[in-house]
DNA sequence: CCGCGATAGTCAACCCAGTTGACTACTTCT
DNA sequence: AGAAGTAGTCAACTGGGTTGACTATCGCGG
């Protein structure tokens, strides 16, 4: 091992790794009919899934500003992936959802990001992709006070 | 373990875990008496510290086009940590190399990272770590063609 | 039950890193 | 020598994101 290598930073290979299956991730779904997506589109399924989201938690989660993230919702919402609603119990809210299109990409997404983890739990095993897995979700959580970091890398 | 956290994508937990190494090293920069930096600085005064580069070689490393690494190594020789003169073999190019003051960041900026590595060592064993920088490097170089794969995260 | 601070969302102006495209200068291949 | 390819630059533009100001609504303490 040159000295170079034995110096890579491990913060360089969590943005080339990130790069990487982003891009791949794209590649595919191109491939399969669902072209020009920006990568917080699946972030923002994903989470919206899981329990209807205000556009407030989706700048927190993605970390970026209310009035940004009220963009990206805007351009998914003209994509008719997602619909905004108003919360009947704070006329404050809106209420992000996943429409059928939106609920159909995320499908495909998991279907082909899945692919994905598997290439690469065949190049260094399962035990040790599901290490770094949980190596990550257990150091992330200890260093940023138990809870997860927002997802967008600052550059 | 609950449904949702079974599943967290690694790609997430890679945005994070660069997110929150950058922004850690930078505010601890910042302490130290150098503020205002951006990300790809410290790639850049690192690869230019190995061997000089050119503005192209900036750009493959980076992801981005040559056009914006001349951008980028403009505002590195504004800020005096890089300074660009002719190659004496090939007069098309123009070769970038650190500074004394480029040297200097960069011995800071690789303190403060190594303090970094040592914290997470902290939480999940040095042994884990370093499997965890072996490993991305197998799979990186395995699913990029041999070599590794451009720093700058696509969003 | 009033009033005030805090919160959700929007609008508008702006910023700036990065891209596209066109160009010059030089090198290399044949 | 000529053609194709490469390094760098200039200028115009793009678009994701920020800042700041504003409205509407919520919820708590007095």
């Amino acid at each position: 091992m040159t000295r170079a290598e034995a110096a890579v930073p491990l913060a360089r290979l969590f943005a080339m790794a990130f790069r990487h299956l982003i891009d791949e991730l794209h590649e595919r779904l191109d491939e399969r009919g669902w072209p020009d997506h920006r990568p917080a589109f699946g972030f923002v399924l994903l989470a919206a899934r899981e329990q209807p989201l205000t556009g407030r938690a989706i700048g927190d989660l993605l970390g970026m500003t209310k009035q940004a993230a009220s963009k990206l919702v805007e351009s998914m919402e003209d994509a008719g992936y997602v619909r905004r609603r108003p919360d009947p119990s704070d006329a404050r809210v809106k209420v992000v959802a996943l429409t059928p299109r939106g609920h159909r990409l995320l499908d495909v997404v998991e279907e082909v990001y899945a692919e994905l983890e598997t290439d690469w739990s065949q190049v260094i095993g399962v035990e040790r992709l599901e290490a770094m897995r949980s190596d990550l979700l257990d150091v992330l959580r200890a260093r940023h006070g138990g809870d997860l970091p927002a997802v967008r890398p600052t550059w």
